[in-house]
DNA sequence: AACTCGGGGCA
DNA sequence: TGCCCAGAGTT
């Protein structure tokens, strides 16, 4: 028997209320552009090898103007360690290019402004808004998806309707949190390829677990 | 809608 | 050691 939204969200707000470990998810950064940078390397990548990687650079490099002034092989070499870094290096050479010639420098606060560079999309921009200029939003990455459906705190195979019916369950008070325990959740129980369905607090809550024959 | 970029983690 | 994982751009 599916238990409804609101005993679903519910059960959730109160694991929050919990201690719960608080796993290397978050990219850090001691400035706008830093995280930008940084969530642009992050893309198909874990964040503790990003945070190391973007460490070194912004020892070396901290501006976009250091960037732009750099050829996109001089910057791969540096980042080398991650995956995708050709295509990432071009792109933050480009968008830092673009941030010097039509943003004045600044790391643009909104969300179509912030698309406007490559290498970032969707789930890049939310994550820079929330994290740079504490700006609502609600990154959907794969884990947030995944888990969503699973549990059935949302039914989409498209990543904007998901993010958009967490949203609409979701006080926004509550986004930020709710954000954070998604991914922890995702990575660390509710994973991809062998879920922890056995140690999962949220099993007789899901959708998926049900329908396994759990 | 499928393909590409790429290294790290784990079976 | 080969398969799986994590976004954005291009064709």
């Amino acid at each position: 028997m599916e238990k409804n939204l609101d005993e679903k969200l519910n059960f959730v707000i109160d694991i929050l209320g919990d201690k719960y470990p608080a796993p290397e998810t978050e990219l850090n950064h001691d400035s706008p552009f830093e995280l930008l940078v940084a969530t642009i390397l992050s893309a198909q990548t874990t964040d503790v090898q990003v945070n190391k990687v973007t460490e070194e650079l912004f020892k070396e490099y901290d501006s976009p103007d250091d960037f732009a002034r750099l050829s996109p092989n001089e910057l791969a070499d540096k980042i080398k360690s991650i995956g995708l870094y050709r295509n990432k290096s071009k792109f933050i050479v480009e968008s830092s290019r673009i941030i010097l010639a039509d943003f004045d420098g600044q790391v643009p606060r909104n969300f179509s402004d912030l698309l406007k560079l490559p290498g970032v999309g969707r789930k890049t921009a939310s994550v820079v808004l929330v994290g740079a200029f504490s700006t609502p939003a609600f990154p959907v990455d794969t884990h947030v998806f995944r888990v969503s459906n699973r549990l059935g705190l949302a039914s989409s195979d498209r990543v904007e309707e998901v993010e958009e019916q967490l949203k609409d369950l979701i006080p926004e008070e509550l986004w930020a949190d709710m954000h954070h325990w998604l991914i922890f959740h995702g990575r660390e129980v509710c994973k991809a390829r062998s879920p922890k369905c056995e140690i999962c607090r949220l099993k007789n809550y899901c959708n998926y677990y049900q329908k396994k024959g759990g």
